[in-house]
DNA sequence: CTACCACTTAAAGTGCGCTTTAAGTCAAGG
DNA sequence: CCTTGACTTAAAGCGCACTTTAAGTGGTAG
């Protein structure tokens, strides 16, 4: 039994708008119709939990469309196949540095956490 | 001797507009001047570097601004350092999140690495 | 039949994070 | 002296990712 978009929107925690918003810039097909409205199967729950993964690790809107036109296989000949091993690579290697850096920060604000107040005039936790 | 704005701008990768913008967005303390222009010390450098880690990481001007007054100890008494913990926590519990998301992301991606798309008609690089 | 409610569309609006523009200041070099 | 060029300001502009609005379409419950 499919999804209306509400329910979509209730499974996902992305908003019915958002839904078409992505529908439009095309990160998710266009779903079938059941008297004019959108009637989702579940993979699309999958679909919208793999662009919020790539939203959150900082992935343009475009840059997500690439990535999920090469996942569907959309029109894509033989000759492309290399071009899209390129751009997962590519794409490997930025979230590599993200997670080095995010790794970084966390470092940072561990360490201030180290610090004790308690008997100062002034708060040590995040000074130097 | 201190950096010119252009200087910091070369040094950190951040334009000269964007460095204005953070001052005035309170990211960054206002820098001495020489004669009507920003001075800066080299700890300058190290403040944008947090700064475009924390951006990486997807933190929004006004978390970031939060936390650099936390850790310039800023008008901070005693009393807030329980908030200023609890703050610092709870980016830490995000970092984490986010990082988390990043791998799974990084997975899926390595993973459609591992198909073989020779003699196949169609690529399947990143498709099921 | 009526009212309601979740949906539909296209278009306009919003907030963020800068960037660009316009007009001016200042120190150094020719 | 005059130009050059990097800086100064305040204000306007821009692209992105949505959100909101306005007007309309069904299917269902009372």
């Amino acid at each position: 039994m499919p999804l209306s978009i509400g329910d979509l929107a209730q499974a996902s925690g992305v908003t019915p708008s958002a839904i078409r918003y992505y529908e439009q810039a095309g990160l998710i097909p266009a779903p079938g119709r059941k008297s004019g409205r959108r009637a989702y199967d579940t993979d699309a729950l999958d679909q919208l939990e793999m662009i919020g993964r790539a939203r959150s690790a900082g992935f343009a809107i475009r840059e997500i469309r690439e990535l999920t036109d090469l996942m569907r296989g959309d029109a894509l000949p033989d000759d492309y196949c290399e071009d899209a091993k390129a751009l997962a690579r590519l794409k490997i290697a930025e979230l590599d540095k993200q997670i080095a850096q995010a790794r970084t920060l966390r470092a940072e604000l561990e360490e201030a956490l180290k610090a004790d107040c308690s008997g100062q005039q002034k708060c040590t936790v995040l000074g130097r």
